[in-house]
DNA sequence: GCGCCGACATAACCTGAGTTAACGTAAACC
DNA sequence: GGTTTACGTTAACTCAGGTTATGTCGGCGC
């Protein structure tokens, strides 16, 4: 790998090896990189639908917002996630995207990916097995906000950020976790007032589940806290290519 | 089109035209279709994930057990969806999938799809499409479920069946469905309880958004009970080609 | 130092939906 | 034709989490 290689390169290699041509062919997609800050939007409800983005540095969400008012974050973005596939069979954007903190994201055009299915197997698999990744991510979420209580809620988004972390930045030695979103935030991706956000969380830490420290979380015994969020890992251990490696 | 297509054929050709050649491709993938009666599992959580099926005939769902018995309802599939795709990424089935009705699927193994990529890359761009799609009908079930109320809920999910159904089956003079679940699935589809679907049911029904007559639903005024569900059918317009049409 | 502001905490009160349980009803089987 | 079984209804009671309101703390401009 030389260090020329973009944030995308370098994202795709973390599912699967790529030949030089394949390298060639996402480098000749992607525009420069961007760097955007805390609360930019990439883009939002309604705006045609053009481009995914590969978010190189930062946290980002994306997000609904209803009628009355109320908004609901539908998924959390690390360092590494693409951004706006659900969108590739539609015109218009059904969903908002922000960033959380200050990042750096790549743009790849949405009418060109047929240039990568048509020239690339394995760039397309690869592209697939995100697609696969975000619903199973999805579907974890939807069964948290349908099915389990307040404190499970939020022990469960926790330890899935903890492990997601720990995939893509390491695991550190205290088992602590920086989580940059506020607790309306959180309210939002919940489904729970930030009200009770706050009370869940010091119950939590009155069982010395977790403590806190602003944005800092640490988990004393995070085997507990997965305890108690019904956290079963086996929804983050996609593997892409271990059931199908038949690539060129 | 020869009546000699399978029915995964015809269901690709409802988002594209096929050439002859992609045609073959896929007829020489599918293995012949099978007959399902109601309640069968295509298959269980934790088992080998190996296939997609494609539904022709009947109704099927995917659900998520929980520990303390609870059961999600993640999707329901109507004839023409492509079933397991979510898993592609994946060794083991994270969801099992049950059929409603009896009914005809077919088989298309997982580990060829390799195969799809590398020879067609209009077939690619149906399955992403049809992975698109998913991850947005989901993405509503999830804002249906966190973020509005049991009458909400109950308005939002038939109408959108209503409108699923207006699409594959075609639309019915008196603006009545056909919806062959239980309360008991509609209730594990909402994340609510058995009683208080039928409760909502009732409250529905008197104030004239519904009549129900055993599984036949009748709206008396689709506008009305939309409005009611803050149903908003964007969702549903997945276009497929018309922004990226460049498939060869 | 002072006042402002945004984020979080705590308490009192309210309500929508869960729970339990008893009762209807309709197809299904002998 | 009477019994079984699955499914739906209704009512009484409970409770998790929403709402509103008020208080606290740290950062920041002046």
């Amino acid at each position: 790998m030389s260090n020329r290689d973009s944030c995308i390169v370098k994202h795709f290699r973390h599912y699967h090896p790529l030949s030089d041509g394949d390298r060639q062919l996402l480098g000749a997609l992607e525009k420069s990189p961007l760097e955007v800050k805390a609360g930019d939007s990439l883009w939002e409800e309604r705006d045609p639908a053009q481009d995914f983005f590969t978010l190189s540095q930062g946290w980002a969400f994306s997000y609904r917002q209803l009628e009355d008012g109320a908004r609901q974050i539908l998924e959390v973005y690390l360092p590494g996630d693409v951004i706006g596939l659900r969108e590739y069979a539609f015109h218009q954007r059904l969903t908002g995207v922000q960033m959380i903190e200050d990042g750096t994201i790549c743009r790849f055009p949405h009418a060109r990916l047929t240039d990568i299915f048509q020239q690339s197997t394995t760039l397309t698999s690869i592209l697939f097995a995100m697609a696969s990744r975000q619903q199973v991510l999805l579907t974890e979420r939807l069964v948290n906000l349908s099915r389990r209580s307040a404190r499970q809620k939020l022990a469960h988004f926790i330890m899935e950020m903890y492990e997601r972390l720990a995939k893509t930045a390491g695991r550190q030695e205290d088992h602590s976790l920086r989580l940059p979103l506020s607790q309306e935030m959180l309210a939002d991706v919940l489904g729970l007032s930030p009200v009770h956000v706050s009370r869940t969380f010091s119950a939590l830490d009155e069982e010395g589940l977790l403590h806190r420290n602003r944005h800092r979380l640490l988990l004393p015994d995070p085997a507990a806290l997965a305890d108690a969020g019904q956290f079963d890992e086996r929804y983050l251990a996609d593997s892409v290519f271990a059931a199908n490696d038949a690539v060129g």
